[in-house]
DNA sequence: TGTACATCAGTGAACGCGCGTTCACTGATGTAC
DNA sequence: TGTACATCAGTGAACGCGCGTTCACTGATGTAC
């Protein structure tokens, strides 16, 4: 009880919070370009005027947004990143941590495979440059594995976007699909990411590189 | 001079083509949820109410849109399936060809990028529906090639998906990066590809196979 | 070929509505002394 | 601890605007005879 870092800015701090969950509410049935200013303060149950305290603009909280929102699937990343164990169960295992963080927080991920190319330039940039950061995140990851030493620098990072690509490939397909596809989704996804693997694991057999 | 099928009708046919092409140009830039009536009816030179005689909605013109958009890449994808000779020479070939077609139609796969995941269901479904086509398409064709032989429907079906989705998403990113940054894009899609089709080389190396 | 009527793509006025943004304000929280 | 003033998150009225949709209409095209 020194000092409580301030009343009014915590109060601040979740005024903002209840602006972005209630966006992100919103935008599971729409995209960000049709949400309207109105619309968010009125599910945030504020006045429209007092947005303009948090946020400069409706895209501008959409960026914000996004931080959040692949700030919270970092922690993802690392997991399945740090998943040992065989090849194959460990790629199973992979996708059934994907699949349990999309029915967990499905609003999320909808946001960002919806986003990710819509209609809003800056929310693309700032999805675009934190799906590059994952990319990079995983070409690390795989660069100090055994077995990737012949790789270039420029090779693990396709393969690290390959693997983030097909990441929000799949969860968009179980999100289209629904609950009960879950098993066949997971199926063919883990079976698209044994190909991947079993490509990476011969990458090196031929000889033909560079232009 | 017969009868010359109808002159009301004809006339009818390019105001409808006027409102599509008119709608996919505010496309480029806008995405099909904030799309207004009014506005795709001034871009067309038609009265707001005129909308109504072609389209029941925004919604319905979108379908439509997703029908003659991606009719006009059926073309392309035969192409690409139809590409001989060697495989590493056969993958170039068919990046080349992507690019070619997102530079000479540019709204057409930003259109369909951004609508896969969009706001408007009826427009996701449509999409859906016709890239399913597409998968079952690739994997008819590399059915019939040899070396497919121990690969089940399914298998055939997931590979087929993975080869649609890759070119999905090859074209976001060349429009994403611009033209100038084609040949860069164009390198990490075709080693990409590669890396697919090493791993479709040898999938059938291993034994486990089923669940 | 000519006439009388039917069809229907496109018009233009009108409507009610929700939008984003401005502005002066209120009153609780924070700060200086 | 108490007082006087400053800050500032949230309010509420007001604005002009473009929206989607309705309606009765016009006049060129189509059809029947």
């Amino acid at each position: 009880m020194s000092h409580t870092v301030g009343v009014r800015q915590n109060q601040k701090l979740r005024t903002r919070q209840a602006l972005l969950d209630a966006a992100l509410g919103l935008l599971d049935e729409q995209s960000l370009s049709s949400l309207g200013l109105r619309e968010v303060t009125r599910a945030a149950g504020i006045t429209p005027t007092a947005f303009y305290r948090h946020f400069e603009s409706v895209p501008a909280l959409g960026v914000a947004l996004v931080e959040q929102t692949l700030g919270s699937l970092h922690g993802m990343i690392g997991a399945i990143l740090a998943e040992t164990g065989d090849s194959e169960a460990r790629l199973d295992r992979s996708v059934e941590l994907i699949r349990r963080h999309v029915r967990e927080q499905p609003a999320h991920f909808r946001f960002i495979a919806r986003e990710q190319h819509g209609g809003v330039g800056p929310v693309r940039e700032a999805i675009a440059a934190q799906l590059r950061l994952f990319a990079e995140e995983v070409a690390a990851t795989l660069a100090a594995e055994p077995g990737s030493g012949g790789w270039t620098e420029e090779d693990l990072l396709m393969l690290g976007g390959l693997y983030v690509d097909h990441m929000v490939i799949t969860a968009s397909a179980l999100l289209d699909a629904g609950p009960a596809d879950d098993e066949r989704v997971a199926r063919t996804a883990g079976r698209r990411l044994r190909l991947i693997a079993l490509g990476a694991l011969h990458w090196l057999d031929e000889p033909a590189q560079g232009a």
